[in-house]
DNA sequence: TGTACATCAGTGAACGCGCGTTCACTGATGTAC
DNA sequence: TGTACATCAGTGAACGCGCGTTCACTGATGTAC
């Protein structure tokens, strides 16, 4: 079946041009990110993306949605054969630092509201490894645990995963401060204070 | 002297600008902060700025340097009169989320690389609140601690605080999900658990 | 098996818009003599 | 004290640009008969 016979019917042009805006985004910021361009670089009319995305918005959305779900994913997966809530705790730390590290612009994205829909932390599956952690804390603590504790100690943790992983991604341990293995280990030590209470 | 009788000369229009930049950038974030609107609401023309700024990015280089100075300046005043290290931190701490929660748009553009000059954390007084951190945390080692304890220390506090900041300021804790005295005394909580080590 | 036709995903051109920036200009001010 | 003049901070109009979005269209595909 010749490749570049039909110019009218592109394959799979939906999930291709999430993945040019990617690129963009990665390249060039969320500046970058224009409709436009991401259509010229999948080689596509301007009018093209409209089949697929209602406008500029709804595309932003699908890209951030299915970046969510790869975070949730990476953080449900590094709890896999570790079964210490502690070491839980520190996984699942590691796993959200590492994605911020390996995915800057998707990082940025996801908590920045300007685009598109923010998340909704409330809306069940949107909020990532938020759910993850809650459980993994409430395992942690004994039942004798008050929920405002869990809260506390959740929010706790996610302060300073997140923290580190904004650090890492816009502040004073971004823009190569360090090699990459060298902020993992930093990161680890940083991640080791991690405690369930 | 009658007040509008000089179109020519506008009094200080540089720190005019300033301010309304960052009205814009409360109303309608980074994306509604044009140079031409800036113009508009301070009541000039469009080519009135360039007298004052070289370019679009030497105005939001200088809200940004002024927001950090202000930072800065709330985290010295935290410590008056607190001289026990961990207190210290603490308080430190407070200051920090108090600026994100009460100029959040400062906060964000702050850490935010794509528009103007980012943050040289290297630089001497450009990082903000993080040379009084690390006093602090000297302050509450002992002499026989290690620089490189005292950096992850610092970077652990750091984080954080950060993130808390952050999670107001873009995520679950913000949005309005939570009255500003709640929200002060959930923070607090959190913040208990800073640590010098 | 062949044909008519609705559907669907593209094209190509155009729209209006607001942006950053530039230009020649104007008029008030401060200074030198 | 008056006057000439350089300076400085404004004006008003215009520039080109890239953006998001819309429109009528085209042609390949799958389906009904």
């Amino acid at each position: 079946m010749n490749k570049k016979a039909d110019p009218y019917h592109h394959g799979n042009l939906r999930q291709a041009l999430i993945e040019t805006a990617r690129e963009l985004l990665h390249a060039g910021g969320v500046e970058a990110l224009t409709l436009r361009e991401v259509a010229r670089r999948a080689g596509v009319t301007t009018a093209a993306p409209y089949h697929h995305f209602a406008d500029k918005a709804a595309l932003v959305d699908a890209l951030v949605r299915q970046s969510l779900a790869e975070l949730d994913a990476a953080s449900r997966e590094a709890l896999h054969g570790i079964s210490e809530p502690r070491a839980q705790l520190r996984a699942l730390g590691l796993a959200y630092v590492l994605y911020a590290l390996d995915h800057p612009a998707e990082f940025r994205l996801m908590f920045r509201p300007e685009l598109g829909t923010p998340i909704n932390f409330e809306a069940p599956g949107s909020a990532p490894v938020f759910s993850v952690l809650a459980d993994v804390i409430a395992a942690g603590h004994g039942p004798e645990s008050s929920q405002a504790e869990r809260e506390v100690a959740a929010l706790t943790a996610w302060s300073l995963v997140h923290g580190l992983a904004a650090l890492i991604v816009d502040g004073p341990l971004g823009r190569h401060a360090m090699a990459r293995d060298e902020l993992i280990s930093l990161a680890q030590r940083i991640l080791a204070k991690l405690d369930l209470v």
